[in-house]
Order: structure tokens, then sequence, then C-alpha cells
DNA sequence: ACCCAGGTGGCCC
DNA sequence: GGGCCACATGGG
């Protein structure tokens, strides 16, 4: 079974150091996790632009908005009958407990702000974890569909339930907060050009360790082996 | 004209 | 716990 440690080591020599997540700022970290679901990054890319354009891009401003003001900049972002009102109430609660500042609002225990993220609107699993891991520092390993789909293809877990795939990670490889952040990016990397919904195994550097390419492989050499 | 994207919540069994 | 579905936009 292929090593998770050896897997990191190839999508890093294959594509590099990501500089992830894209934004300048923790702010934009949790509001970028918060427009990004279902959506293509560069969607949630422009709600963000939009905000920052109308000056409305920071927590006091957010939670006092008019949720109609919010809708109508984030549009591109898809969902506009949820994420604004995501944004908004993530932006009341950061208000509420720490007056808007997120070094006070992470300089609690991981659990209790993970579970506070939790029970935000809009904030399962994965969008709780990118805010605590990019945003907030804490070295917690971050699962996505292209997590999932890689692993199960390597053959690393036969696993699609959040906190299992999460297990496994943080038991597999060295907790540490750059190679959790990296490893994570090397994953949406892989997946985007390589590891997608119609693969792309030429050109993938971890093909040799791949269970689902060595049994297409084997698929292939029988019906050669037919004719 | 489809299919897809770095999910989440609601509802049912 | 699992299975299914709606949600909305913009790009391939």
């Amino acid at each position: 079974m292929a090593d998770p440690r050896l897997v990191y080591e190839r999508l890093y020599a294959r594509f590099g150091p990501q500089h992830w997540w894209p934004a300048d700022s923790p702010f934009e970290v949790i509001a970028g996790a918060l427009l990004m679901a279902q959506t293509a990054w560069r969607n949630a890319e422009a709600a963000i632009a939009n905000l920052k354009r109308a000056g409305l891009f920071d927590p006091h401003g957010l939670a006092k908005a008019p949720i109609q003001t919010i809708r109508r900049l984030v549009k591109p972002a898809g969902l506009y009958r949820s994420k604004p009102r995501r944004l908004k109430a993530f932006c009341e609660h950061l208000v509420r407990v720490a007056d808007g500042d997120l070094t006070r609002f992470f300089a609690r225990p991981f659990e209790t702000v993970r579970a506070e993220l939790l029970s935000l609107p809009g904030v399962g699993p994965e969008t709780a974890d990118s805010i605590l891991l990019y945003a907030g520092n804490f070295p917690t390993f971050v699962v996505d569909a292209y997590t999932i789909r890689i692993g199960r293809r390597l053959g690393l877990f036969d696993e699609e339930r959040y906190g299992a795939v999460k297990a496994y990670f943080e038991s597999h490889v060295l907790r540490d907060l750059a190679l959790f952040r990296e490893y994570h990016a090397l994953f949406v990397a892989h997946g985007k050009e390589i590891c997608r919904p119609r693969p792309r195994c030429e050109a993938c550097p971890v093909r040799d360790l791949c269970a689902y390419y060595t049994s297409l492989v084997r698929r292939r050499s029988v019906r050669h082996a037919q004719r």
C-alpha cells in the first residue's frame, strides 16, 4: 500500500510549493472558505473583490450591513440565498465573542473554536478545518472532495466519511502546520490537473503507487491478450 | 446543451 | 449512520 508521505514527496516534486491559502489576510481566508463552497474559486474571488471595492470587507461592516447589500456583492459566488447570510452570521459571531478581532478569536483552545465554527450556519467540517488551518494556524488536516477521491484511488483507505479520512492523515503524517497546509494544497493541485472525474493517468506523478491505475492497466492487458 | 466546482443542511429511512 | 436532493453562478 502506498505511503502517504511518499505521495506527498511526489506531489511536491511535481507541483512545487502552492503558497496556500490564496488570500492576504486571515479574514480573507475565512470569507473565501465561506464563499467557496461548491463553486469555482474564481467566483469566490470575484465576490471578495466586490466586497473590497465596496469598502465592506471587514467584520464590523459586514455584521452591520443589510443582507441585500451583501447579496448583490457576492452574487458571482452563487448560492446567493445562503452565502450572504453565512458571511454575515460569521461576522456577527466574531464581533460578539471577540469584538471582531481574529487574534483573540483564535487565542482559545482548538476544540472550543472548532465547535463554535461548526455551530455557525454554512460551516461544516471542511470549512471549519480550512479556517482553523489557514487562518487560525492550528495543525488540523483538511479533507475535501479531492482528498477523498485521490486517497481512495491510490488505495490509501476505503472511506468517504470526513472524520475517518481526517483521522487517517493525522495518524499517518507528521502533525505539522506547514506540512498539513502544503499537503492539502497539493491534493487540490493534483485533483484539478490530474486526478479528475476523468483522470489523466498518463501525466500522473503517483500512478505507480496507485491502485486505480494498476487495475486499469491490468484490465487493459487482459483485453489485449484476449485479442 | 450539458457537466462540473476545494460543501452544507434538510429530510427520510 | 447512510442516501438523496436543492442550492446558483460562471467556465469548459
